[in-house]
DNA sequence: GTTTATATTTACCTTTACGTGAAGGTAAAC
DNA sequence: GTTTACCTTCACGTAAAGGTAAATATAAAC
């Protein structure tokens, strides 16, 4: 177990460029092992990659991606040090419960629209059947 | 009611610049009406303004962006217009749920990581317990 | 009647997040 | 021993989303 990936590797199964890649580490994101100049994957990176993505995903820039994925990897620190974790991680809570109900009333907006669509769906069926019973 | 507002009013009101609401104008999303060359903005610009930043607030590109609030109002048109609005919708439906998905999936890792956070804490505050009685 | 505030267009600048070659190293496969 | 498949490091290109500056127009305020 505890197997290394190759960049292609990599890039394959998440669907993203070696480019990409390099990118990542450029920015601080993946710091991949070496075999040489060749660059071996670790499953923690794999596994900040899945993160790195899905932050992605959500709009957020690569720095704060940096800034979230840190916190999970934070140092068994001292009591001060824990305190401060817990308030950025708190920091991170409310950024994402905002997107959350901004989804959710994206969600419930749209709903609303397919709800008025499909009442003019029915309204046009009804019409129809009116001119055949005529 | 149904007032007009001025390029500063809005942005003053959403904290964007009045080079972004041009932006806006000049990739199609925003169509406010003119007197002379000065820009005024309907309440429905005004809505349309909202909706743009909330989308950007969720990392959807401005093209997205256009083609979500474009189903908003979409014209009432005959049931096969209707049907194809009915699956656009039902995709951008899709897309918000996969997104809400990757926000309950990170909401639930940072409580991981905070609930550990606390434990960690809770270890530093008995040991120091400790200290005291010996 | 001239500040002051807000508006306009035009046009180039910047940042982010990669894409796209160019030029070459390494290693197994034939 | 050379094709084939990946890998490497530069280094410039690019699209999206605005920033910023210059030069100009209104319009209310003093």
């Amino acid at each position: 177990m505890s197997r290394l990936y190759g960049i292609g590797d990599l890039a394959r199964e998440f669907a993203v460029t070696a480019r990409t890649l390099r990118h990542y580490e450029d920015e601080g994101l993946l710091t991949p092992l070496r075999d040489g100049r060749k660059r071996l994957y670790r499953p923690r990176d794999r596994v900040r990659l899945k993160l790195i993505l899905r932050g992605k995903r959500l709009g957020f820039s690569l720095r704060d991606i940096a800034e979230i994925i840190d916190l999970y990897d934070a140092p068994a620190g001292e009591a001060g040090q824990l305190d401060t974790l817990l308030s950025r991680i708190a920091a991170r809570r409310g950024d994402l419960e905002s997107k959350r109900r901004d989804i959710e009333a994206a969600l419930a907006h749209l709903d609303g629209v397919a709800a008025d669509c499909e009442r003019r769906l029915a309204a046009l069926d009804e019409s129809k059947a009116g001119d055949n019973a005529a």
